[in-house]
DNA sequence: GGTCACCACATTACATGCAATGTGTTGATG
DNA sequence: CATCAACACATTGCATGTAATGTGGTGACC
């Protein structure tokens, strides 16, 4: 039984593994998919009236890039950011959003100083009207995004693509401080302005200043409502090929 | 026809894909399978005496690690890393591996201690054995994977360790001073040092200063050595969702 | 009532079939 | 001899079949 579609469009850009994928980065990062629900893939494929094989593929890209998790026996799910795990990936951030900004400022032209100033004036917006935290959400992303693709650098812009990815992710769930966006444009105008008056330096620091007061803000905020305090949820680190070099007893 | 291999074991650990995985990445990073060379899923499966479902899953790793880049109606091939595209890496390197000392630092112990010591020993051996450019890489590796390891970061030790599976496969190809190896056990003995005297700045200093140095080494090489210096052979970014934010002319 | 064995189910991981599609080659033609 | 058209090939991407395996629930038994 092959399904309705008759032909499936195999045409440009289709690429039905990649349109799974987008689909379901998309439901998860809007919460749509809250952390902890299973990510069943014969059930996805027959939700999406296609087979198995591209919806294997997809998950296991989620997989790869965090937002989801190999349960042994029991498939996929979307994963669960505990607080130690987002407030290390804050530390990782701090360093590498730093970096791109003193990049950025390096390789900065009017046409992309614009485009920040119309962020942080769509940021302001959203912030008066009281657009709601989705919205908010929104206009930080692209700050950064905007930030990290102007430093011209394609690793780092891939890495911190996943890393907001994850912390997106993380912070559907932990974290609801009320004055946080309002803290963070106000942030983002520091960085904005040392970019503007070209100073490399001051923007690296404005950068890491951002992401430190973020992280502390959410120790924070976590410290008066535990959440995953118990035990430190440290994720065993499958030795990675680690052990090739090791011999002795 | 099921092969010949009656029952495939699908016990413990078994995993086709992953040994399939693990097989080509470890072929590649040894420079048994140079850059550029197919990686056709049929005839890798067919030499595994395998099918192709775990094979396209390897591959697909391998992709999304950089290790093998994907050519439109062509298959995947293994990456030719370009000395820009190492340049960049390393600038990235510089950042994390100093962030990474700084942790490693603070969370030192004894033991880790003497474990730092036995590799500059045995790198020491190696130099003065002239054991081979071989050699000197996995020492190197080790080295810094001990110290990401004792960071404790979960997402630092992942980036940088594909960071250095990248690294180390454009190393291969590029790249061939005389002196490096005998620079690079001086300037981890610096790192080393900073750790045992427990200054978090100073380690944080001497790891970054050894990436640049690096990469400055690099770019020395091969400015006399010009290997792909035409055509700034720039990676196209696919664009990653970062259109999403575009929307004028 | 609690414990344990059993059973049906859901899922994974792998094998394999198959149509669509671009590549490279070969041979015909001007 | 160069150009171009047709063809056979290899590969991908997707669909689907299947055995092995652990989960969860259900009922019997103590």
């Amino acid at each position: 039984m092959t399904a309705y579609s008759s032909v499936q469009r195999v045409a440009a850009g289709s690429l039905l593994a990649e349109r799974a994928y987008d689909e379901l980065r998309a439901a998860i990062l809007e919460n749509r998919l809250p952390p902890g629900t299973a990510l069943s893939v014969p059930a996805l494929a027959d939700r999406m009236s296609i087979s198995r094989s591209p919806v294997r593929e997809a998950v296991q890209r989620l997989i790869h890039d965090g937002l989801a998790t190999h349960v042994p026996h029991r498939g996929a799910e979307v994963s669960s950011v505990d607080i130690e795990d987002l407030r290390q990936l804050y530390v990782v951030r701090e360093s590498l959003e730093g970096l791109a900004a003193r990049l950025a400022t390096e390789r900065l032209d009017v046409a992309a100083l614009t485009r920040l100033e119309e962020i942080l004036a769509a940021h302001e917006r959203v912030l008066a009207e009281g657009g709601g935290e989705g919205a908010h959400i929104q206009q930080d992303m692209r700050f950064h995004q905007v930030i990290r693709n102007l430093s011209g650098n394609t690793h780092l812009i891939d890495i911190l693509d996943q890393l907001q990815g994850r912390a997106h992710l993380g912070l559907h769930t932990l974290w609801r401080h009320p004055h946080a966006p309002r803290l963070a444009l106000e942030e983002h105008r520091k960085v904005y302005e040392a970019m503007a008056a070209g100073d490399p330096d001051a923007a690296e620091r404005a950068a890491r200043n951002h992401v430190t007061r973020l992280r502390v803000r959410l120790s924070q905020a976590t410290e008066r409502a535990p959440g995953a305090e118990e035990g430190p949820t440290q994720r065993e680190h499958d030795d990675h090929r680690a052990a090739a070099t090791h011999r002795g007893p």
